[in-house]
DNA sequence: TCTTGACATTAGAGCGGCTCGAAGGTGTAA
DNA sequence: TTACACCTTCGAGCCGCTCTAATGTCAAGA
């Protein structure tokens, strides 16, 4: 018996105001304005008063841009990408270079902060061992 | 017997220019200018012809200041710490503190990152499949 | 000696990605 | 009906570079 994966469904129904959809995705409603306004999160909809109200399918937009701004691709990529994704099937492969390529980048950064990461051990230790023993420091690299 | 630990003594003959601590710290020589600047390499010596020369000990300013922009220390705050170290023993409760703090963020920083990375891992798998099986996309929370 | 070229200097503009503030609109609750 | 809590847009401000323009220095080659 074939198993068939399901597609998932997003609710597309307006459900949350700018400030909810912040304190969700844990950035600033004036990030959320700003990323809408970029043309980030397509088919935000509006209430009559002129109000953005998002759905669970705009979230999932917006996780997607959170996701590859937290790993620094910047915003004219991410709207690239985000067009590509519109555009449907046909764009695929770039899109699939775009976020292999961002994996990758992100492999490297991460490598960068470790290695940033004991240098500050380092100096941890160098003042940890100078409040220890009530010490005077001298100049050293370690500082 | 006692072991003594030997003070680190750092050359402070000049030697290098700003294109070639910029090489040696992969930054930009742009970079490098700008921190000396904003204060951020204390005693950097010049030519007769107002041209940077920077010695062994300026450089190891320049690997801490380094160290603290990679994670994300504002300039202000490296300010800050190399001032505090430039007053000696009675700032060292002070500097011990910004390195503490300086590695609970980066800890804190580096768990995002590894968060991005396994939903961007989940997206890597999604269009592995997407090429491999020559299959359309359909929307769902991974794209 | 003069020119060329590779470097250096400074001041200041530009840019990306927010971040904030002002000025105004809307809708509910007292 | 007034207060308030939210929303809107627009534009300025900020940080940390990044780049450009205008100018200076200096060594090598014609």
């Amino acid at each position: 018996m074939k198993k068939v994966k399901k597609e998932t469904q997003l609710d597309k129904t307006p459900k949350y105001t700018v400030k909810e959809v912040a304190q969700i995705m844990k950035i600033s409603a004036h990030t959320v304005r700003y990323y809408d306004n970029e043309g980030l999160i397509p088919f935000v909809s509006r209430t009559q008063s002129n109000v953005r109200m998002f759905s669970e399918y705009d979230l999932s937009w917006i996780r997607t841009v959170h996701c590859l701004r937290a790993t620094n691709l910047s915003i004219n990529d991410i709207k690239k990408y985000i067009d590509l994704c519109l555009k449907g099937n046909k764009t695929i492969q770039q899109r699939a270079k775009i976020i292999f390529n961002q994996e990758k980048n992100l492999k490297e950064h991460l490598k960068q902060l470790q290695e940033q990461m004991k240098v500050l051990q380092i100096k941890k230790k160098y003042y940890t061992n100078l409040l220890k023993n009530k010490s005077k420091d001298v100049w050293n690299p370690y500082k």
